[in-house]
DNA sequence: TCTATATCACCC
DNA sequence: AAACGGGTGATATAGA
């Protein structure tokens, strides 16, 4: 396996325009042979139904940051190669971990082998992301030539990178770079007429909860909340507050709970502040169709999660403001997600029996405390609530290496309380706390992790080992949701946009059912591939035409938005 | 006055 | 030195 296995290597770029959550517009396409040099250079209004050169079984197409060629590709109409090798994410598979001056782009893969960087060309990103499609001949042939210079770069870097292509899953990672590209254009249907209306009066509903509130306390300036004011208020008062180490008062929203708790006249700022860090959806790319699109940025987390910007994207922001999501007429979303993920991975990566069994029993965070002895074997989610929510709390905290004191103080019991339940913890899952410690170990002494389909990550001795122990499970956490990703677009199913252990998927009423089931069938599948057979369970929530997505943590902040929306239009 | 840093809030 | 993993981003304040 590797590059003699194809007749035909083609590496090609494009350049385009992509305003926020617009899909591409291609403006000129150059392609090179990468045995024989043949190059191909086209203007958009020469490209056609096909690409200008054959792809067949025995080609391989290669690009940096492919996710963009291939939205290029569906822009035009053709179908996507078999296959494709991105060299930005073998690149970053191979550097990730190290600290690279030069970053990862195109220009930091050429300067970490030694190759002549391309010069940054301002005008020439202006050019192509221009309004219209009307350009010059000159501007048509500058910017070929600029979109040439990056083809060029690429052919230098492949025999370079060549040694260190992980084959053949290198292909895979290519056709998650391909399923990608489907997904930001198909993007996520969003309710743009609420979305105008929030937007317009976005400062009248900030001033609006800060004139009402500040009338009591006379913190903020504008919209600005002043630490020094808030300072003399509490002199005033005569309420000690706790600093942090810096001598700054210490503002955070777990602070003022606990201080509201004796001081109930805390309460309405603390209610303000935090509705106030809660408004952010100025930047939503939303395109002229009503569709949230944006880069996924795949591969570009340590653990090869995706990482979206979070104002761009509708599953940034918090999730009040995912009740903007809402399927166009006659069609259905879902969002189905993957139960208890990261504990399952746990579970098969450390081979420990108990883990697993306590997964299959259908709900982990019970059956610990049944097996803690906490609650009797016939105890249930309802009969057993508070004892479910501590487990559940252990579970969580310990996937992340969370202390007995930080865990105690999240439960709101002490600290001896947090020690018992990370030490039933042990007892119960020795053979999971065997395989992390020897993870940290390993990655300590060897220098590297990888995951099961390759992905790799160098560490340096001042890595922290909290982060080592979770690093093989959302890592693989991610391969299985790109594994599924590739498998549920490849039926033809409408995926909108993956979420870490998420995928929402769109689909005509009549079949939304159905597609749930498909979809469903290969989130196990692919969990399977990663997890040796392991079956992991599924939870969907679906929306119908006329519903909107509700996130039940955002229900009551996304109604009194509506309705501080609906007073002020009424005015 | 502008930028860097610290801190915080949110997501999975 | 801290003791909750992987992130992005807004904002207030300190510092150039």
């Amino acid at each position: 396996m590797g590059l003699n296995n194809y007749s035909n290597i083609w590496c090609l770029d494009f350049e385009f325009r992509a305003p926020d959550g617009e899909r591409p517009a291609v403006r000129c396409l150059v392609a090179i042979e990468y045995h024989s040099g043949q190059t191909i250079r086209r203007w958009c209004d020469e490209l056609g139904e096909t690409p200008p050169f054959l792809i067949d079984e025995s080609t391989l197409i290669v690009a940096y940051y492919a996710s963009a060629e291939m939205g290029c590709f569906l822009s035009l109409g053709w179908d996507l190669p078999p296959n494709l090798l991105d060299l930005y994410v073998e690149f970053r598979r191979k550097h990730n971990g190290l600290f690279l001056k030069a970053g990862s782009d195109l220009n930091g893969a050429l300067i970490q082998y030694g190759l002549s960087v391309i010069p940054d060309k301002q005008e020439m990103r202006e050019l192509a992301m221009r309004e219209g499609d009307v350009y010059s001949e000159q501007e048509k042939s500058d910017l070929v030539a600029y979109c040439q210079a990056d083809v060029e770069a690429l052919i230098h870097l492949l025999p370079k990178m060549e040694e260190s292509i992980d084959w053949p899953r290198a292909l895979v990672r290519g056709s998650y770079m391909k399923a990608v590209a489907v997904m930001e254009y198909n993007g996520v249907p969003i309710d743009t007429e609420i979305l105008e209306r929030l937007r317009d009066r976005w400062n009248d509903i900030r001033q609006d909860l800060i004139a009402e509130i500040d009338q009591d306390y006379g913190v903020y300036e504008g919209s600005v909340f002043k630490a020094d004011r808030f300072e003399q208020w509490l002199t005033q008062q005569g309420i000690a507050w706790p600093r942090l180490e810096s001598g700054k008062l210490d503002l955070k929203s777990d602070t003022f709970r606990d201080i509201a708790k004796g001081h109930p006249e805390l309460e309405p700022l603390k209610e303000l502040r935090y509705s106030l860090s809660e408004l952010r959806l100025n930047k939503l790319a939303v395109g002229r169709d009503g569709r949230n699109r944006c880069l996924l940025s795949p591969f570009r987390a340590k653990t090869s999660r995706n990482q979206p910007s979070n104002s761009k994207f509708i599953f940034g922001p918090s999730a009040w403001l995912r009740a903007l999501i809402r399927p166009a007429v006659g069609y259905g979303l879902a969002y189905i997600d993957w139960s208890q993920q990261e504990f399952a991975i746990a579970a098969v990566l450390s081979g420990d029996a108990d883990m697993q069994q306590a997964y299959t029993s259908g709900d982990p965070y019970l059956e610990f405390a049944k097996l803690a002895g906490a609650v009797p074997p016939e105890g249930t989610k309802d009969s057993h609530p508070k004892e479910r929510k501590l487990f559940k709390n252990c579970i969580l905290g310990v996937q992340y290496g969370m202390g007995p004191e930080s865990l105690a103080q999240r439960i709101g019991e002490p600290v001896i309380k947090g020690r018992e339940l990370i030490q039933l913890h042990k007892e119960i899952f020795p053979d999971y706390w065997k395989w992390s410690q020897a993870v940290v170990d390993y990655a300590l002494t060897s220098g590297t992790l990888f995951s099961t389909l390759g992905w790799s990550l160098s560490i340096n001795s001042q890595a922290n080992p909290r982060s080592l122990a979770n690093w093989p499970v959302q890592t693989n956490g991610a391969e299985i949701l790109r594994l599924a990703v590739i498998l549920i677009v490849e039926t033809g199913i409408a995926v909108c946009c993956p979420v870490h252990d998420a995928i929402l998927i769109e689909a005509p009423l009549e079949r939304l059912d159905e597609d749930i089931r498909t979809a469903q069938q290969l989130m196990q599948q692919a969990g399977e591939m990663i997890l040796g057979g392991f079956k992991l369970r599924t939870d969907v929530d679906r929306v119908c035409y006329p519903e909107r997505y509700i996130d039940e943590r955002g229900e009551k902040m996304w109604e009194k938005m509506m309705k501080l929306l609906s007073a002020f239009d009424s005015e």
